[in-house]
DNA sequence: TATAATTTTGTCAATTATTGACAAGTTTTA
DNA sequence: TAAAACTTGTCAATAATTGACAAAATTATA
């Protein structure tokens, strides 16, 4: 998998012969709209994840996978980030968890 | 360097003998929200990096890989991503990097 | 070829998120 | 204990994102 989200999205739709509308509908979504996220010109709701590992029973945690990585690789192609970024990401992660065993739960506004 | 971002500006601030007031002014912040970053209370805008650089003759270069490095780590602990992201990021950045070097150039709307 | 279906693009109001600013409170320092 | 430094809360202003619809362009098919 080497594509964008967006092409990846679309790659799936055309393997399984939807049209635009009719995965639309499933994602909740304005067709005019799901184009321009396979082309790269809109975002992809993190939201709509789970409808869209329902519409072709993919595995949530895989598609996560997909979404950030393409999310990641954007930013550091824009700004031109360097390789490194992604070793002190993983640093930080671990920091993250390793602080937050000991001090409780971090608390971001995507939780009740 | 494993601390969040906010805490390695703190960090900085601190060694240098800087309140609050004084590098807030450097950054072109109120106080009371550069407290708020340090505490990871709000984000640190990416277009301030420079100026803060500057406050401290950092390489900019290695600011960008901390400052992106905790973005991703936020994420990644948010949406309890697999470390496997990290891999697919780096694949997707050489993916895009590949792609431009053929057709030309993405615009993002941070360019001119 | 025409016409129907599909996809793409443009626009814009509405919603949502972020920011700057200031007041008031707390903690630290001298 | 007074001043300085730091933190927290709030909110209007600004900015970014989204949903929706119209219309243009492309593709498929009768």
């Amino acid at each position: 998998m080497k594509a964008t989200f967006g092409e990846y999205i679309k790659q799936l739709r055309t393997d399984n012969g939807l049209t635009l509308t009719q995965l639309a509908f499933q994602l909740d979504l304005d067709s005019a709209n799901l184009s321009k996220i396979e082309n790269g010109k809109r975002e992809f709701d993190e939201k709509r994840l789970e409808k869209l590992a329902n519409a072709f029973d993919l595995d949530l945690e895989k598609l996560k996978t997909e979404y950030f990585g393409d999310q990641f690789a954007k930013k550091m192609y824009q700004y031109n980030c360097s390789p490194e970024t992604l070793i002190v990401a993983e640093e930080k992660v671990n920091y993250l968890k390793s602080i937050n065993v000991k001090q409780g739960e971090i608390k971001f506004d995507n939780e009740k």
